[in-house]
DNA sequence: CCCCGTTCAATGCAACTGCATTTAATGCCA
DNA sequence: TGGCATTAAATGCAGTTGCATTGAACGGGG
């Protein structure tokens, strides 16, 4: 268990590190972002910002931030939802869906090069 | 292998949120400090801020400030190194040796709990 | 119909992180 | 010995996060 552990924290630390840089300098996307792009994309509708907090692994308040920054970026749009004031739809632009697949093969390859160190040094 | 990327991502935060909330309010400590402790008691000797660099899953600069942290709640001494005076020596205190003992089967618990649920998540 | 507890999203705030830089000490080579 | 590239640790800084709070909208019970 606590070796599990172990595994988690290390895959996770320099997965994590090497999305920052990878995504970051080639796509100008951080892995929040990229990750929220990634949850709408994948659901191909609106989606309330509230369900989105369930799928995505942030506090409610990071990802009001996350969606803030994606929409000054101009790839997605918050819309007023008409059955319950409260609720805020987000949807992606044709920018953000454009720039999240620009994005999504450099991911794939951060996640294969990281995977396979990682069974290298379990080896 | 996005898969295994999903289940490290969910296991990390679900992990981490715990162990903020348990490690903290029970004894003070934040899963950083915790595993720096983890780090020194298990090698059980001196140890250059350097070498628990390698070992932990922190940048140079946030070691440096999680070692302040601790040597201010005196759970840890820095101590200059003679033989190459640019290093700094970190040895655990009596206090850290005895917070971290307190403190150790609570993230056992809380590592048990997450990975039973993930595996409850599995079936 | 009006309250009052609840829910949604946004925001103030403090803490932690990493990057880049700084300061100090080494050690190698001319 | 003097200079210079390198390495250790600390620090300035900006960015992101979570918690707690706020403000708005809902909705059920009296």
């Amino acid at each position: 268990m606590v070796r599990t552990w172990q595994y988690v924290l290390s895959t996770h630390a320099r997965a994590m590190c090497a999305l920052e840089r990878e995504l970051g300098d080639r796509h100008g996307l951080g892995p929040s972002e990229f990750e929220v792009l990634d949850r709408i994309v994948r659901h191909d509708r609106q989606l309330r910002l509230q369900e989105l907090c369930d799928e995505v692994h942030l506090s409610q308040s990071a990802l009001s931030r996350v969606v803030a920054r994606l929409e000054k970026a101009g790839l997605v749009s918050r819309g007023a939802c008409d059955s319950d004031r409260r609720g805020v739809f987000v949807c992606i632009t044709d920018d953000g869906r454009a720039r999240y697949h620009e994005a999504l093969p450099t991911q794939r390859a951060v996640l294969a090069e990281v995977f396979d160190d990682s069974t290298a040094l379990a080896r």
